[in-house]
DNA sequence: AATGAATGAGGCTTCATTCAT
DNA sequence: GATGAATGAAGCCTCATTCAT
């Protein structure tokens, strides 16, 4: 099973860790490093106290610099959290696509897609709240964003399921319409869990949800019973 | 199937009717009407354009008033939507126990509550979006509300699930967990719905919908086959 | 000779006064109030910084008041520069009008409106800034207020010369050039006794203007030599 | 007819050229050459934008260098301003110079100078922007330079007035007022012009400016007929 | 009860200037 | 000499809340 790994679990997001940690060098390289930092800071107030209630000035406090600085390098408030945004689904989405395409067929592959969504959550709590919580909090501003968001996944879903449905595995069924359903449950699961205090750890659901989804569109008994993160 | 009543319909939310339109007598009924009045104005602007986007000054323009007098009925914008959230979600509630009390086996019982909160929804558009999608805008303070709006109806149909439990109905299963999903299911189909320009009409979703649920607690297809909706 | 009456000259501003300088009495009288004396205070800075340099916190201490009062009674501080500009030149313009409509042949509109604008001046020396100086202060933004407001005065000279062609007083001439022609002579006499600190009364310059300017359209040195403001 | 001539047409500012476009050689040579680099892009962004609007960044992207690299050159952006100001006048002033020391006579030595100023403001629009319409939008700061330029064309003109009338080719008048006047009604023209899209040559407005000047101040219409720029 | 005016804290953004490299 | 990053003081505007009438 993945292991989110490197200091970007500490600073919970899925960011691209630079090799060490050495102080950076050139110039180029510290421009960088405080964009990051400043991407850093604004993912947490972000997370914390949702889009309209972070104040520039918080994100500067929080990085460690000035809000000239901030604004030195992103041009609004808005296009920090839009970054955020696509690129912490960006990675959750190719992460998920990754780990599907080493399964070929198509029960294993909504398992796998599952299994990465969860066990990437775990291990980056504050990164499912700006993804499925707080971006709603942003106003009506970001609904297209948080609309596409939630379709992209809700899309890539329905179309694993049709793979199914087209290999026979499951019957056939709406499939836009249970893609939907099947992000919300999930969505929710993980939104819940975001908000308890000292939750058990996220993939602890997930034979449960497994089995619920995978029931909900009709697959047999016999397969859901063959779980496949009990042989990995 | 259910019709929700009154001029509440018009106007978009789920009140509760005077018995006639007259114009109110007495000074305290004029208060009332005044504070209803505002209510409304209130459940409009907040569902249109969200919380924080809503600046008492519109609210008190939609409700035909002045900001000096939403602030003698309310002590604070906060105050005015915390009452319309607990309000509608308190009139939603009912409305499902109600039906569900209706029916005797527990599979039914789910069904009623399904069908009544989409066709609750379908009938109140906006109210959904207050319940389910604006909630998040107010910010942090109203996490708590949501959370608890949320737990509430997760725990509802996890008590129904119980229920199916304990009647032999359905396979022992994690019930807390179940509603968490079912609830994010539904929620996102609603969300969905909301989010979308000239929808075909909620209910068509219940078909679909019902048998993905049933089916993921497991219960019998012969049982989901037989479905509710067309005997009423 | 016209004397400019009333407090508006110590106020600077060619306002129109109230009937009795008693503390208004009704709401709207009070808001009015208000209104003038944030009309008066941006006149003031806007005179003595110049657009740009003047914060719309000055004005708002200028005018004992909030920034979120004078926000309260105009939407944005271009607002109020627009706003002072309009009125002061519709002011400036009626009054020309009225004197000249008083004069039937001619020259004797042309001295009129001469003779108007140089006492108009006299008495309201900031009145002069704003419209001939700084409203260049402004940036960009204004130029097309600026030169509506300059063609404005240019169109109506030149009107006044082709009235003067058509009875034959001066010879054919292009009206148009010799109108931007003496606009921009009073303009900067006027701009230049601005920016004396203990000028001369601008009315000391009307007989040489008048002469320069008459004589340079062709008018006869018998005519010019009969100064009518020597009759009133 | 002057023609401006050098690399400053194309680059629109009455610049000193080197002999030669080759690469600067020296080091000093080198810094020489930035420096009129940046006041050219200085030039065309405070003409095109106004002072206020301009931000020291534009004219260090202008300049194709760095902010840090227009701060090496020049202590402040009103630095920049100032001395474009003064260079200008300067050069404009010294072009009519030259221009009137070749006549003899009064009246030539004034329709020289308005010659020089209509022939140069021509080739030079924005040029003339800067002198006469700009320099007041840069606010309280600018008033005496602005001031200043504006009391040393006048003076410039009503110097040669007086030899005029000395000369008994017209009769005494008030000749600093007059040179205000004279002033006035050309930059108005002048400004006039910069404001429209697509004017005409300025120079035609010559032959009327001056007729309507000369006729002004007294000139024999026999002279007035014999217009100096035929001859040329 | 209601009104409209006022308050003032706070938000986002700009930008002249400084400075380490 | 040059660069780009950083700073921080303003600036404009918004808006929940208060209050005299």
């Amino acid at each position: 099973m993945y292991i989110p790994t490197g200091r970007s679990v500490s600073r919970g997001r899925l960011s691209v860790a630079r090799s060490k940690d050495r102080p950076p060098a050139t110039q180029a390289e510290r421009s960088r490093a405080r964009r990051e930092q400043i991407l850093d800071a604004a993912f947490h107030t972000f997370t914390r106290r949702g889009y309209r209630d972070t104040a520039v000035d918080e994100i500067a406090a929080a990085a460690e610099t000035s809000k000239g600085g901030v604004y030195f390098h992103f041009p609004t408030k808005e296009a920090i959290f839009r970054e955020l945004v696509r690129t912490t689904a960006d990675r959750l989405a190719s992460k998920v696509e990754r780990a599907v395409a080493l399964q070929t067929e198509p029960i294993g592959r909504a398992d796998a897609a599952l299994r990465t969504v969860l066990v990437t959550f775990a291990g980056h709590r504050t990164m499912a709240r700006l993804l499925f919580v707080d971006a709603m909090g942003a106003g009506r501003v970001f609904n297209a964003e948080t609309n596409a968001l939630h379709d992209r996944f809700a899309a890539m879903i329905a179309g694993y399921l049709d793979e199914a449905v087209e290999a026979g595995t499951i019957p056939p069924i709406d499939t836009a319409l249970t893609g939907v359903a099947w992000f919300g449950a999930i969505n929710e699961v993980v939104a819940r869990w975001l908000l308890i205090d000292e939750p058990a750890p996220l993939e602890t659901t997930y034979p449960t949800l497994r089995a619920l989804l995978l029931r909900s569109v009709g697959v047999d008994e016999a397969r859901i019973a063959d779980d496949p993160s009990l042989h990995s």
